[in-house]
Order: C-alpha cells, then sequence, then structure tokens
DNA sequence: CTCTCTTGTCTAGCAGTGCTAGACTCGTCA
DNA sequence: TGACGAGTCTAGCACTGCTAGACAAGAGAG
C-alpha cells in the first residue's frame, strides 16, 4: 500500500514540475519555446513521460490555463476587497486584470487565447476557470445598470479589457494610453 | 524591353496567386493548414519560389493582412455610409465589424492577432492598416464626447469589439448573446 | 534469497514543419 | 549558334509533436 502511495506522490510531483517547468520556459521565450523536447530536457526526463501525463502539448497549455485562472481570480478579488465603493472596486478591478496580463503574458494567453482542450463557458467547465469569471462578476454585477443582467455586463466588460490586452501586446496598440483606456472604459460602461 | 515588362508582370501575378492562395487554405483550413510546401503545391510550383516572393511564411500573412485592412475599411465605409445619424452609424460599424471577423476569420487573424512583420500604429505604418483605422475613427470620432480625444475613444471602442471577437471565436464567449453584447457596448461607449 | 512479471523509462524513429544550398534547365541576347 | 544569366527544382538541414518497441529496475510470490 505505502509503496504505491509514495509512487502516486511521486508522480503528481512530477506533474507539478512539468506544469511549472512548462510554465516557465513559456513566460521566458514564448508558448513556441515550449517544445516537448525542451520541457523533458528541463524536467531531466525523456519526451514520453510527458505522454504519461497529459495527453500532448494541448493538455499541459490546459494545466497552465488552470493554475493562472486560480491566481488570477485570488489577484482581482484581493484587488477589489481593498477597494472602498462600487467606482472604486471597478477600477481596481481593471488596473489588476491588465497587471496580471502584463506581468504573466503567457499564463494569460494559455487561459484566453490557446487551445488547452479546455470547456468554457458550460456546465463541465473547470472550477478554476467558473472561479475566474465568478470574481469579476461579483464587483462587475452591481455596476451594470438597470434592465441589464449582471453576467451579461461582464461579459461585456471582460471582453473590452481583453481587447485592450490583446491588442496592446500584438503590438496593435501602443502601450502608452493604456492608463486613459481602461478610465474611459469605466467611466462609461460602468453605472455608478 | 517589353520581355522585362511581361516578365514582371508575370511575377506579379504569381506574387498575387501566393497571397490568394493563402488565405484560401487558411480561410478553409486555418493557418496552421498554410505550410510551404502545401502552398507551393497548389500554386504549382516548388516552395523556394515563395521565398522569392517573401521573406517568409510572416511576410505572407503579412500580405493577406494588408488585402483584409483594405476590404475591411471598404465595408466599415459601406455600412456607416448607408445609416443615418450617429447612432446608427455606430450600430452600423460595430454590426459590420464583427460581420467581417465571422466571414473571414483567417484575415480577421492576419490582421489583428498574428505575426505578419508589419508595423501599426506608427508613422511607417503601412497605408491600409492606418486606412482601416481611420474608417473607424470616421464614424465613431462623432460620438467621443466632450472633452475625450477621438482617436482614444476609437481606440476603446474598436478594443471592445475586438475582445467580443476573439473570446466568442475562442469559445470564451457563448456565441448566442452576441446582439445584446454590442447593444449594451454601443449604449454606453457612445455619447449621442 | 531467487525468480518472474509488471511497471516505468528510454532510445530511436515517423511524418511533418520552415527554410536554403547547390544543381540544373531554359529563354534571352550578342 | 553559342554563352550567359535568370529562374526553378531537388534534396537536405534542423527542428516540431508524438509513439512503438526495447530494456531495466523494482515489487511480490515461492
Amino acid at each position: 500500500m505505502s509503496v504505491q502511495e509514495r509512487k502516486q506522490r511521486e508522480r503528481a510531483e512530477r506533474e507539478r514540475l512539468i506544469v511549472a517547468t512548462a510554465r516557465e520556459i513559456a513566460e521566458q521565450d514564448g508558448w513556441d519555446a515550449v517544445t516537448t523536447r525542451r520541457l523533458a530536457d528541463r524536467i531531466e526526463y525523456s519526451q514520453p513521460v510527458l505522454y504519461g501525463h497529459f495527453r500532448g502539448k494541448r493538455e499541459i497549455i490546459g494545466a497552465v490555463a488552470l493554475q493562472g485562472a486560480t491566481e488570477m481570480a485570488a489577484a482581482v478579488r484581493a484587488a477589489t476587497a481593498a477597494a472602498d465603493g462600487p467606482r472604486a472596486r471597478v477600477h481596481a478591478l481593471a488596473r489588476a486584470y491588465l497587471d496580471f496580463a502584463d506581468r504573466n503574458p503567457a499564463v494569460y494567453d494559455a487561459i484566453f487565447q490557446l487551445e488547452g482542450g479546455l470547456a468554457y463557458a458550460r456546465e463541465d467547465t473547470p472550477e478554476p476557470l467558473k472561479d475566474a469569471f465568478a470574481a469579476l462578476l461579483e464587483s462587475l454585477g452591481e455596476v451594470a445598470g438597470d434592465g441589464v443582467g449582471a453576467g451579461l455586463f461582464t461579459e461585456v466588460f471582460w471582453a473590452s479589457l481583453h481587447g485592450l490586452v490583446t491588442l496592446t501586446r500584438a503590438g496593435r496598440l501602443p502601450p502608452e494610453h493604456t492608463g486613459a483606456r481602461v478610465e474611459l472604459l469605466v467611466d462609461r460602461l460602468a453605472v455608478l
């Protein structure tokens, strides 16, 4: 029994190592640099070991996405909890969101852009993803305004933030006026 | 003289063929399916011929992006020209934008997501890209509201639309309520 | 304590990728 | 008609994700 338990522990530990290493490489040199060979090299195992834990590269991206979603939810909640009043909360949320994207570009991509084999916006959506959306909804729901559903409003606000993030990082928008853009977004979208 | 001219004509014709074929494959099976081998096969030339026209795959994506930007600007202008009043124009613009993205997903990606080796938001930005932004600005500038620059407002509105497009297409947002989301966006952002 | 058998890991390889060096062919011009 | 140069191709490099099959090490049975 104990032998099996030890093996399970080691296996789980190695899985964490794979995910952490993939994230590390991606954050350092981009997801294109996360090749199965390089990843295997770094964890000091051969390639096939990766496939004993994940079906393929996609699932590894998915695992990073789940981990990231949890962190993002926590970051957003921490920021909004420290703010007084709806307006300050929405501001704090927006800044926390952009900040997270800025500090963890690869993780952000894993969550919102890349194909990680995860189900989104459905019943069988993994809990971390649901919770990340919930974290946004908690603060945004209270400024949706009359006759507008909290869910719908959250989706729109979120999409706007996401647009700013992606266009800026893809070089389509100059990063200079991000602050002013967020300001405008909050002022116009949120009903206070 | 005439011989050289003919060669130049043939060369330009082939370049058009490359771009059109790349776009075709991308629109049919996604950009990942646009491999230099497949592309070369389709145009009935060998791979190296592609490199006589473009530095690499990136530049081909860039060429498709430029072509697409021109079309998009035209689509937006056609839609807004047919609308009466600022509010109707903004609505028409938003719908035209989403419609273009929906009908030409691969081209949309080439313009706004993929690395095509193009300069954005700078002096040396290719004319088609500048003009696409200008097409947005023409209609959006008039609803920016007091004290808000037309450029800034256009950027924010555009980013919001872009967020909706990308999140929806990446499966992060269910496509059902797109109409309501756009409605909300226009109502809140535009000052009428 | 030895033997078997499962479990886990590795080596080596497949089919595909973007891109390029060097051979070769063909049309153009003297 | 012959030489030259432009244009094109074949073949190959180093890389990708992924996997079959060989192999070794460790657990459990006798």
